[in-house]
RNA sequence: GCCCCCAUCGUCUAGCGGCCUAGGACACCGCCCUUUCAAGGCGGCGGCACGGGUUCGAAUCCCGUUGGGGGCACCA
């Protein structure tokens, strides 16, 4: 078998795309498993709609899942800008070969002629011999064009659907369509995987690469990933992102393992893999061709699997983005094995430690109006009292919280609702004892003292 | 309107003619553990869209219906 090279050929339109990097994983795996290359090629022809942070965001996106230069594998960025010499040349050449035609018709008189806003082009110039104006691919009228396509198999388009679609516009400048294809095969592409969007394109460079005298390459259109509402994920209405999920705290290892589930299966019961294992495994044969549905609850199922796998040391570190760069790091060290189980993304670590680095804990009314139900002046007094002398250790601390519950009829369960709010300010958290031990004496008995206070109006 | 794709629990998937009494995961619901909340353990709910074929046998193959989706730019 031939070198493997496929390649992933973004446009810097936008903020970098769970879809996008979907399908850049995918094509990551094809390379690596076959050890043969992934070419990344910025696709920026359309100057008036890119920008260059963009582009800088697509690569630090690919790089944050994995896909980077470290890996020989990886090849480019190539900008597809860069090349326009070469689609220019192309065009001349369809040109002269009479594969391709110029034509000066608007919209409208193509539209006016068809009688129909639903036609499409005519074939007007066809013959016209024009030597300015848009440059059109001359297709057949009869016949099938065939995509041969991994995911999908056979898929056929009748040919006389196609229109004489453009390759350049009138000012020259080449069209996605021609220039794609021309990058694809002086790159010597061996595999498109790409959006299932693009279909309809492959039919059209299915007909461009032999009149360019190339032979096609395969082709695998991966299913579109959609929202609630089964619709594609887009931009405008939905979070798609990249950067958003990694500055709310997922781990790239999480996202990598989810996308890649979305259109594929490793095939046993199992789904949390590494990816190294994942890349062995995959094949395009094996992507499942139905639409996948973005479920951000079953991300962060998993985002808490690899939270919870880290090594507690690499957890406090993923952990340091998201505290307060004034917040104590040798406090926090002492709660982070606490907090680990219990957060799902990483940004929630703030809400489980932030009692213990702030002058007094945030009180909301509600969690305060339900923990102050049972007996909780005498609550307070009573353990405010017994945390005077008591040994300073979680088991201690419990014991005479059990002891002050006890007295007045309250289980364990009751008792620690409102020496928790009173200490953390929340009716959740972590285990309150730990909590207390951590927090001090000195500064526990604070807190029970302004709870107190403020119970008593 | 035209072209194309798709169809297994609510969701993501396993399944590629007999292993299926359809498996797993997320979500949901119980129970256990328990100082709250998690985590963990155990259990439960729940699906082959429909109708025809083909076959000794169909979730798996074929056709149709219905339902979803994608594309129809001198964007990518």
């Amino acid at each position: 078998m031939t070198d493997v090279r496929v390649r992933f050929a973004p446009s810097p339109t936008g903020m970098f795309h769970v879809g996008s990097a979907r399908a850049a994983l995918f094509n990551w795996a094809v390379a690596e498993r076959a050890q043969g290359r992934f070419i990344l090629r910025i696709e920026d022809t359309d100057a008036s709609r890119n920008r260059p942070e963009w582009t800088e965001g697509i690569i630090a996106a690919l790089d944050w899942i994995g896909i980077n230069g470290t890996n020989p594998v990886f090849e480019g960025p190539y900008f597809q800008s860069a090349n326009e010499p070469q689609h220019r040349e192309a065009v001349a050449k369809l040109l002269a070969d009479g594969k391709a035609y110029h034509c000066d018709c608007t919209r409208e008189q193509v539209q006016e002629r068809t009688g129909s806003k639903d036609k499409g082009y005519d074939g007007h110039c066809r013959e016209r011999g024009l030597t300015a104006g848009a440059v059109r691919f001359r297709t057949p009228d009869e016949g099938v064009t065939v995509v041969d396509d991994l995911v999908r198999g056979r898929v056929e388009f009748p040919n006389k659907a196609q229109e004489d679609f453009v390759i350049a516009r009138s000012d020259g400048s080449p069209l996605y369509v021609l220039a794609n294809a021309v990058d694809d095969i002086t790159q010597a592409i061996t595999h498109v995987a790409r959006g299932e969007e693009h279909l309809p394109n492959a039919a059209r460079q299915e007909l461009l690469w032999p009149a360019l005298g190339a032979t096609t390459p395969v082709w695998a259109h991966l299913p579109v990933i959609v929202n609630e509402q089964r619709k594609k994920l887009s931009k405008r209405r939905d979070k798609v992102a990249l950067e958003d999920y990694r500055r709310e705290g997922y781990l790239a290892e999480a996202m990598v393992n989810y996308l890649m589930l979305l259109g594929w299966g490793p095939g046993d019961d199992r789904e949390i893999m590494p990816w190294t294992e994942m890349a062995q495994l995959f094949r395009l044969e094996d992507v499942n061709p139905s639409n996948a549905f973005f479920d951000e609850k079953k991300l962060r199922a998993f985002n808490g699997e690899y939270i919870r796998a880290l090594p507690l040391e690499v957890f406090e570190e993923r952990c340091e983005p998201f505290l307060d760069p004034s917040w104590d790091r040798e406090l926090f060290s002492k709660v982070a094995a606490l907090a680990q189980t219990r957060i799902a993304v990483l940004s929630e670590i703030r809400q489980n430690v932030d009692f213990l680095f702030l002058e007094e804990p945030v009180f909301d009314q509600a969690s305060w109006d339900k923990a102050m139900k049972n007996s909780p002046l005498e609550i307070l007094t009573g353990y405010l009292d017994r945390i005077e002398s008591v040994n300073w250790d979680p088991e201690s601390l419990k014991q005479a919280l059990e002891e002050v519950g006890t007295a007045q009829g309250l289980k364990l369960g009751k008792a620690q609702a409102p020496v928790r709010v009173a200490v953390t300010g929340r009716t959740v958290g972590l285990p309150l004892f730990e909590s207390i031990e951590v927090l001090g004496r000195e500064r526990t008995q604070e807190r029970l003292r302004a709870a107190l206070a403020r119970l008593r109006g």
